[in-house]
RNA sequence: GGGCUCAUAGCUCAGCUGGUUAGAGCACGCGCUUGAUAAGCGCGGGGUCGGUGGUUCAAGUCCACCUGGGCCCA
């Protein structure tokens, strides 16, 4: 038998090849065949629970990387969760409706060249949104995210639509939804309204002009302006055909203003644009004229051009000094900077225009213009011309000039879209309420601001970031003119009346919950409304409402259709775990719906990250065609990979993505499976049961590892609680290559491999490399949830399954004995000595640059000073400890008169044991080998070969 | 333009309430080992802490401004 044969080396059937791609499918199968979600559930169910509520991902598209990094870490926190002792049920869920998939739908179905009705068009969105949610659920699922795929909510399911239709009664009943105008994108030649993701801006002649607005000398007087002549403010605009409807002139408070003295009359703009509107008006001023801010015009009472009535100057902090008079022309009913400003000075919401784009005969329209269109045809703009001849006969029109800018345009006529004014439905969140227990509250939003301070916002900014969303906006507008959404369950009478009860809605979500939303599309409103009493007395014929609910109500309502519902969940949640940018989106949508109706959020912490950007700090877009979906990246690396990668970096703000940081990830994920093949390898021929030591046996080495390892578990424990995910792994990573890899497991070889298998020194270091193997697989299942299952699997059974899984397993827990006095006395001795070794080691590399040794093994170590210097009296103490320490041969220490230690090194002296390969005085010969070896190896030799036959 | 936020070695991150020559792991370079081997060990070279100015005996750490990036608004 070879020397070599008779060592004790790793013997592990785990493979230092992690083969990600193709091992991890397998093990989802092997979980799914073990029902592992569902097993983990009965095992803590009746632990406390843990409810994170999912957001539902948008389904019309691949899993983004981005929506990956979402779904691990809400993967990560439930795994750490359930292993601290929570139940953690997990509802999936899927927002289905809205605009992107309308848009995708209509756009295939056009090149088709098919026409759809309402209910056709929406039965494709929901195909559509079918099969993505197919593909996500595949592609979440190969990530390793352990969920109740059987229990999925869906915003499209009858039941979801029901529940959202009866939180939407809960709005109507406490009168905070109204009808009001406000402005929309409306294609004249398709008569509907367009959504931002519809309109193509292209190139276009607009007539741009400047316009006078006359101040009557009272008001000029009032104001301090000069009253000698006629005095006009100039506004100028590219849409003439809006002039109609203009109900102010907006002024930047700290703009100055100047009155330009010309022969006949005076005019006001801003200073900064007087020379231009001088030159583009023709106009000739004398020096002089005196400037005011903006903020002193305030309330000014000017008169329209051509309409008997007042256009006041307003405050506005959009307005430039870029092009125009600074001065800007405002129509509420035809902008949405206008509707703001006319919100905030209340004006009315003014669009005399039908749905054909023609001035409606209100009684204001001049009579010239009735009737006619703003519809651009052959680049002519009937309205625009018909108000240029106004201007002009009045003498009000300044100049006028051909200005080519981009236009926002129809994508489907290919017409300029107009900017009108329609009523929709709001929310408001400043009206008074009685909440479901009939207790007053003075609003929405003042009950949000209150109740937002008792949810636990992570990180802590993510309260200012609500706050400020939740100030400054303005009432939610939830009507939408799309077919894909929610209906309002809404019905006009001839008058065009509305008509809208909480009763009725009610009603109406018990025929969708049974026979679904599509019911609204097919039936007429007779028969929607039959069988329902609150709609008796409503006044006939009845028209259907076309409008659906925005999307932000589907998912907000979330909580209320998914966690009040599920008999396993419960409200509130105890985490929503979404992206910043939900602050204002459904972090606040489903604020708004709790308030209504339970006056209470509905989660008790929110936690948020960032967004995924490249390394050069930009976010990733499609055009640099780089990778994007998650299953590139898992095709790649894995999803173990992955997880490491969103686990590695603090998520709370933007998280890099790149091949380099993927090649940084691949070396600390090789280095942290090499250390785990070590351990099993190491304990290949240890059963705890039997082999396991006590503390007494424990060298204050051992003593040391299992002390770092308590430190490390209690680290770990405290960031994951915190979800500093990265400070634990980083921690991990910190523990594996240096505390194991360089220090333990290389001091240890020597007793692993040449002691005798059963010598209670060997014993004791595997009894320690066991709880640091357990704790380890522990600590990484969060993450590397593939990984340590398979480790899990060698570990208990030595195979690559086992029904058991180390996600059934408690969150590790430290020994406090590990932590106790003997142990952290033996722990900071071996750590001064280790640091010591440091400076032994330069010493080392000294002589093995100068090819004196190769390994450490072949020196010897000379340490002289005297025991008053440290760590001197430490070194005198582990005297006989010091040779495995260092990994060297021998030690020797002298006495010595120096100010500081000094150390020298040098070939090892004595003979080379050809086993264990120490030096040492004299080797001795043992029965059946050739070779003599060392006294030590001798004995283990005949320990280890006896103890077989015997 | 506004709100929130970020900027420390090539990469990912530490650096608490301001106080010794700014740390770690990885990567990199040079060696060793070949009994963790598509592994392991040793040594080493890398940062004027985004910039400018200020407060202070003292600033990566506080303040102001600037530059660049991100999310959300406008």
């Amino acid at each position: 038998m070879q020397l070599k044969d008779t060592l004790n080396l790793p013997q592990t059937d785990f493979p230092m090849r992690a083969s990600l791609t193709t091992r991890e499918p397998a093990r989802l199968a092997h979980w799914e065949k073990t029902t592992l979600y569902r097993r983990i559930q009965e095992k803590n169910a009746d632990k406390p629970s843990f409810i994170l509520h999912d957001g539902p991902p948008f389904t019309n598209g691949d899993v983004h990387i981005g929506t990956a990094l979402n779904k691990l870490l809400k993967d990560i926190v439930l795994r750490h969760k359930t292993m601290r002792g929570h139940r953690t049920p997990y509802v999936p869920g899927w927002d289905c409706h809205g605009l992107p998939i309308e848009h995708k739908v209509s756009k295939e179905l056009r090149e088709k060249k098919q026409e759809l009705s309402a209910a056709e068009l929406r039965a494709e969105c929901a195909t559509f949104s079918s099969r993505f949610m197919d593909k996500q659920r595949t592609q979440f699922q190969r990530l390793g995210v352990l969920a109740d795929w059987a229990r999925e909510y869906k915003t499209m399911d009858p039941a979801y639509e029901a529940a959202e239709l009866r939180a939407f009664a809960q709005f109507v009943e406490r009168g905070l939804v109204y009808r009001s105008k406000k402005p929309v994108y409306w294609s004249i030649p398709c008569e509907t309204a367009l959504a931002e993701a519809e309109i193509e801006y292209k190139d276009h002649v607009s007539p741009s002009i400047y316009v006078k607005f006359p101040v009557p000398a009272a008001e000029a007087k009032k104001f301090g302006l000069p009253t000698d002549k006629p005095l006009s403010i100039v506004i100028w605009t590219t849409t003439p055909w809006t002039l109609p409807a203009n109900l102010a002139i907006a002024v930047h408070p700290n703009v100055l203003y100047r009155v330009l003295l010309g022969e006949k009359e005076n005019l006001l703009v801003a200073e900064a644009l007087a020379g231009a509107t001088l030159t583009a008006c023709n106009f000739v001023a004398t020096p002089g004229g005196e400037s005011f801010s903006g903020r002193k015009l305030e309330h000014l009472q000017a008169r329209h051009p051509f309409i008997d009535r007042a256009s006041p100057v307003v405050l506005a902090e959009y307005v430039t000094t870029d092009t125009g008079t600074g001065a800007v022309h405002t129509a509420p009913g035809h902008g949405l900077e206008d509707y703001q400003t006319g919100l905030a000075y209340k004006l009315e919401i003014y669009c005399p225009l039908d749905d054909h784009g023609r001035y409606v005969n209100d009684g204001k329209i001049p009579a010239e213009l009735v009737g006619v269109t703003v519809l651009e045809s052959k680049g002519k703009c009937p309205a625009n011309d018909k108000v240029l001849e106004l201007l002009t006969a009045r003498g009000a029109l300044l100049a006028n000039h051909p200005y080519p800018h981009q236009y926002p345009h129809c994508w489907r006529s290919k017409t300029p879209v107009v900017f009108r004014a329609m009523d929709q439905w709001f929310i408001g969140l400043d009206k008074s309420f009685a909440d479901q227990k009939g207790h007053p509250q003075k609003s929405l939003r003042a009950l949000a601001q209150q109740s937002i301070g008792a949810v636990k916002w992570i990180p802590a900014g993510g309260e200012n970031r609500i706050r400020g969303a939740v100030e400054s906006r303005p009432d939610w507008c939830i009507s939408r003119q799309r077919a894909w959404g929610v209906p309002i369950p809404a019905f006009f009478g001839a008058d065009n009346e509305a008509h809208l009860d909480a009763g009725v809605i009610r009603a109406l979500a018990d025929k969708f919950e049974k026979h679904g939303s599509n019911i609204w599309f097919e039936q007429d409103a007779e028969k929607l409304l039959e069988g329902i009493d609150q709609a008796k007395h409503w006044p006939r014929p009845l028209k259907k409402s076309g409008d659906t609910l925005d999307v932000w109500i589907d998912s907000g309502c979330s909580h209320a259709a998914v966690l009040k519902r599920d008999p396993q969940l419960s409200w509130p949640a105890d985490l929503y775990l979404e992206g910043s940018d939900q602050h204002r989106g459904w972090f606040q949508s489903s604020l708004w719906t709790a308030l209504a109706t339970d006056a209470a959020p509905p989660y008790r912490g929110v936690l948020t990250h960032g967004f995924v950007v490249d390394e050069s700090g930009r976010k990733l877009s499609k055009s640099d065609g780089k990778p994007q979906t998650a299953d590139d990246y898992v095709k790649k690396y894995g999803a173990d990979l992955i997880r490491l990668w969103v686990a590695s970096e603090d998520f709370r703000h933007d998280i890099t993505l790149s091949e380099n940081i993927f090649t940084q990830i691949s070396n600390t994920y090789r280095s942290l499976r090499n250390t785990l093949m070590y351990l099993l390898g190491n304990l290949a021929d240890f059963d705890p049961a039997r082999d396991a030591v006590g503390p007494e046996h424990f060298t204050p080495l051992d003593k040391w590892a299992l002390h770092n390892l308590h430190s490390l578990t209690s680290e770990v424990t405290a960031a994951f609680d915190a979800y500093e995910y990265h400070l634990g792994v980083k921690a991990i990573d910190h523990f594996v290559s240096v505390t194991l890899s360089r220090q333990y497991h290389d001091i240890l070889k020597d007793r692993l491999y040449t002691f005798a298998p059963d010598w209670p020194e060997r014993r004791a270091a595997q009894t320690a490399m066991h709880a640091i193997l357990r704790s380890l697989l522990g600590l990484l299942a969060p993450v590397l949830s593939f990984t340590t299952d398979e480790a899990w699997a060698h570990f208990t059974t030595r195979s690559e399954f086992s029904e058991d899984s180390i996600h059934l397993q408690p969150w590790p827990k430290p020994d406090p004995a590990w932590a106790a006095h003997d142990f952290r006395q033996a722990a900071g001795e071996i750590e001064a000595i280790l640091k010591f070794r440091e400076r032994v080691n330069e010493k080392l590399e000294a002589l093995r640059q100068e090819k004196k040794i190769g390994k450490s093994l072949d020196a010897q170590v000379t340490i002289t000073g005297a025991d008053s210097i440290e760590p001197m009296s430490v070194l005198r103490r582990y005297a006989g400890d010091l040779p495995e320490l260092f990994i060297v041969s021998q030690v020797h220490l002298v006495a010595g008169s120096g100010s500081a230690l000094e150390i020298s090194a040098s070939p090892a002296a004595g003979v080379r044991c050809p086993r264990s390969w120490r030096w040492v005085p004299e080797l001795v010969a043992v029965d059946g080998f050739e070779e003599k070896v060392s006294p030590r190896d001798r004995a283990a030799l005949l320990a280890k070969y006896t103890a077989q036959k015997t």
